[in-house]
DNA sequence: TTGGATACCTAAGAGTTTTAGGTATTTTTG
DNA sequence: CAAAAATACCTAAAACTCTTAGGTATCCAA
């Protein structure tokens, strides 16, 4: 159960909003809430994940703070003042995209809020 | 206006999708149809179209016909069966996909259709 | 104690699109 | 009427993003 290349070019957006919905979050748990957020439909993989999280990091969308646990070293992110204007501009192209493509292909979208 | 990288992956689906609703069209005539009809949103680049359209012949999803108007020839292209199987599926994982983003990202979507 | 989950990472390859060409005919416009 | 713009086809190199496939290491449960 994946939705398999549309991905492509949502990855930024994805992380970005759930930084900004849940705060302070580390590569590995974003993988898996996504992946729970979605019933196992959208896998980030972590080959794409954290090449993506440096660069947001260098483009000053999202800082990194590195905290021990155990013997364990966790990186966590959180979004910038920068990231929740980017965020923003992200998700309304997406939106516009939606309605752009509804119109193209004709179909109609669930009313109510579920990830059967 | 353009809605840049987004598209990747649905241009496939695009023709398709086209191609079953107007019956024969040639690959010039789909760039435009597409651009008009999403107000300049979404334009296919053709280093990306006419590649694809022979994709998708090879793959026999379309069929290809070549017409001679004047000195010119236009290469009209028309859906198979196979290709009306495909498009289906296709618009309906595209649609799962985005009902999957929709919770994902929290937003709604016009109730009308307009591509304004 | 060993397998699976957690947690980080990189590099090569694959897939799709953009960019940037090329050719040629037809129509519009100054 | 000459030049520019639109029509109409095409390909190849480059760019971009993600997958695949590794690597390292810790922690927990069976």
């Amino acid at each position: 159960m994946y939705s398999s290349e549309l991905i492509k070019g949502t990855l930024k957006t994805i992380i970005l909003k759930l930084l900004k919905n849940n705060g302070k979050m580390y590569g590995y748990e974003i993988t898996q809430r996504v992946k729970e957020l979605t019933n196992n439909k959208i896998q980030i993989t972590e080959g794409a994940l954290y090449p993506t999280l440096h660069l947001l990091e260098k483009e000053g969308e999202v800082e990194a703070e590195t905290e021990t646990i155990g013997k364990r070293v966790r990186k966590y992110y959180t979004i910038t003042p920068k990231g929740k204007v980017t965020v923003d501009l992200k998700v309304n192209e997406f939106v516009d995209f939606m309605n752009t493509m509804k119109f193209l292909l004709d179909f109609e979208l669930d009313v109510g809020h579920a990830a059967k």
